[in-house]
DNA sequence: AATCGAAATGTTATCGATGTCATTTTTCGC
DNA sequence: GCGAAAAATGACATCGATAACATTTCGATT
């Protein structure tokens, strides 16, 4: 059974590594390199002084370390965090990209520092080791600015053309040419996309469709301002009120419109996938739940976060870095 | 124009409170005062080493700062950042708490250390001055290990019996109260609870809804596992298709039910709200954008972010501290 | 057994800001 | 205009960990 030592010691002032080397009758510059586990010391004193620290409820000083070595070993991350027009509801996804980074991050030592665009010129961030910027679109000026500043700066999204930051996101394009590949071996001839295109990555998701078709079937572009359910039930149903209107293949840019859609489809009694075949996007948690199961692109969000940030420390540990593009993989359901 | 010293520095190693003191002939302790807007020193002289400050581009070195000082000025924030079954897609809530909680401590000089349940026991969050948890339902005996430690710990959610730790949250009890209030005001009679009433903060709404309608009217509940829209739309038409069952109120326990039940009463003929009114739940972006206009109860999430913090702040400032519930407000519009 | 070199450990100085106490400057009453 | 109190400023030590350099210990080779 072990002792309370350490329960008893809390109330006092915190133990340092100087405390612990005079328990352990050595130098507190051996104590610190025995938890940094430095080849320098012996695996055996090294052992006796882990043992000794756990015992003694030692806590390490990130602060002091921090001072001496000039850094503060934390990454800013920048969200927003208030609702954002357009994108309602359907977003775990800041909270899924942040999962990844502060996993990844966390485990090599540095901490995550939360802070939104308005806190920017804040101690805490003007003096982190890098920025990672979680936006939803285009940066563009803000960026620039940032980049002055000569902190790393990582960025998640859609790469812009004339731009030399690092910026990590999900393959819209190929996103788009999955889907495609699928409405082609289906033989699908009259195909919609669901989407509104003025949206950087939207409009990618599009392309990729459209050229990976390559004329095989005509494509009907739907612009819904929103990504909602609502959104894809009424711009699908006004488009089976047109007479003339026949489709059998819908690619929807989030699984909200292809629901909607397939609600809409349901109530002219159009078959899904018989019909009709629907593709949705993001693969969000409720698309597998859904009846009938939805067939979508899904994200690797968290995996997102996680280059994120390894992007991050490369550069921080000054190796050459390079932008990066998630694949996405097509999630078949029964739709 | 201003000069660009500033820019030029920046290759250099950053600027120290000496060297601020000696360009600006003063000591440098005089320099730290000025900079804190301590009234040992006068506002002339504040004025003017602030100024030099800016000029020079000066950085303040929290990790300084915080090894003398003996605290991390840092809060650690505990949140579950992968998506949680049963509250699917509905849900940026987080991030509105976590906006609150990041304007409240960071104007207050504090950096919002982002963790999760795996990495509590790293260094950045050992050395927190104290700890938010964000959970959603139950944390119990979590809760319990980390009171032992003696850090300073808020909780968001619903206070349960036993403890003694601080808990923010929502007032359910409120919320459900408001919706009776509407259903009386409109003397509806035969009304409909829809939520899982398994979940602590559904049960809460419920009971309130109860409790208020005082027997003025009968109180169906359907319990749908899911707060989605498709939960929603089946519980109703489920409920539509029995003969015999009529109702004139629907509650729901999330928006997205509430509008899968207006999709689902539209169907069958039923106007909204002339035979059937319908109260949904969160006030989420997309309530108000619904055709019709949802009307909703109204959760304060931001500002309950910023009431965790302000209630954080005390207990690390040693005042006394209490829980609180945030009020609800019903957000009528045309249901 | 003596010597050399590698391995292990120790000593000292340092990172930048701030509390404590000492010193200088200013203010004000008579 | 002088002295005492108040206001403003300064010198020094300090927080805890670590890099650079110094020293000791140990082992192997001849």
């Amino acid at each position: 059974m072990p002792s309370n030592k350490s329960v008893a010691r809390k109330a006092e002032t915190a133990l340092t590594m100087e405390d612990l080397a005079k328990l352990a009758g050595v130098s507190k510059i051996t104590v610190s390199r025995a938890l940094r586990d430095s080849p320098l010391v012996t695996a055996e004193t090294r052992q006796k002084i882990r043992t000794l620290a756990n015992e003694q409820g030692y806590r390490f000083n990130v602060s002091a370390r921090n001072l001496r070595m000039g850094r503060s070993y934390s990454v800013a991350v920048v969200v927003e965090m208030t609702p954002v027009r357009g994108r309602p509801m359907s977003d775990p996804y800041p909270l899924e990209l942040l999962g990844g980074i502060t996993q990844e991050l966390t485990t090599a030592g540095y901490s995550v520092v939360l802070t939104s665009k308005q806190l920017m010129n804040t101690a805490p961030v003007q003096g982190a080791d890098g920025l990672i910027l979680l936006g939803q679109g285009s940066h563009g000026e803000a960026v620039r600015t940032l980049q002055q500043t000569g902190m790393p700066l990582v960025v998640w999204g859609a790469p812009e053309a004339d731009t030399d930051y690092i910026v990590v996101g999900s393959d819209n394009r190929k996103g788009g040419i999955s889907a495609a590949e699928r409405f082609i071996a289906q033989g699908r001839q009259k195909l919609v996309f669901l989407g509104d295109v003025d949206h950087a990555e939207v409009q990618e998701r599009c392309a990729g469709f459209i050229d990976a078709m390559g004329g095989r079937a005509t494509v009907h572009i739907i612009r819904p301002k929103a990504f909602t359910f609502e959104a894809g039930f009424d711009s699908i149903s006004a488009l089976l009120k047109k007479k003339g209107a026949i489709f059998d293949g819908v690619f929807a840019a989030s699984d909200l419109l292809a629901m909607g859609a397939i609600r809409a489809l349901a109530e002219k009694n159009l078959r899904v996938p018989e019909n009709v075949s629907v593709i949705g996007y993001d693969d969000t948690p409720g698309a597998a739940s859904f009846v009938p199961p939805l067939t979508s692109v899904h994200q690797y969000l968290r995996d997102g976060g996680v280059l994120l940030a390894k992007k991050m420390l490369g550069l921080i540990e000054g190796q050459p870095v390079a932008s990066e593009m998630l694949p996405t993989t097509l999630m078949v359901r029964q739709t």
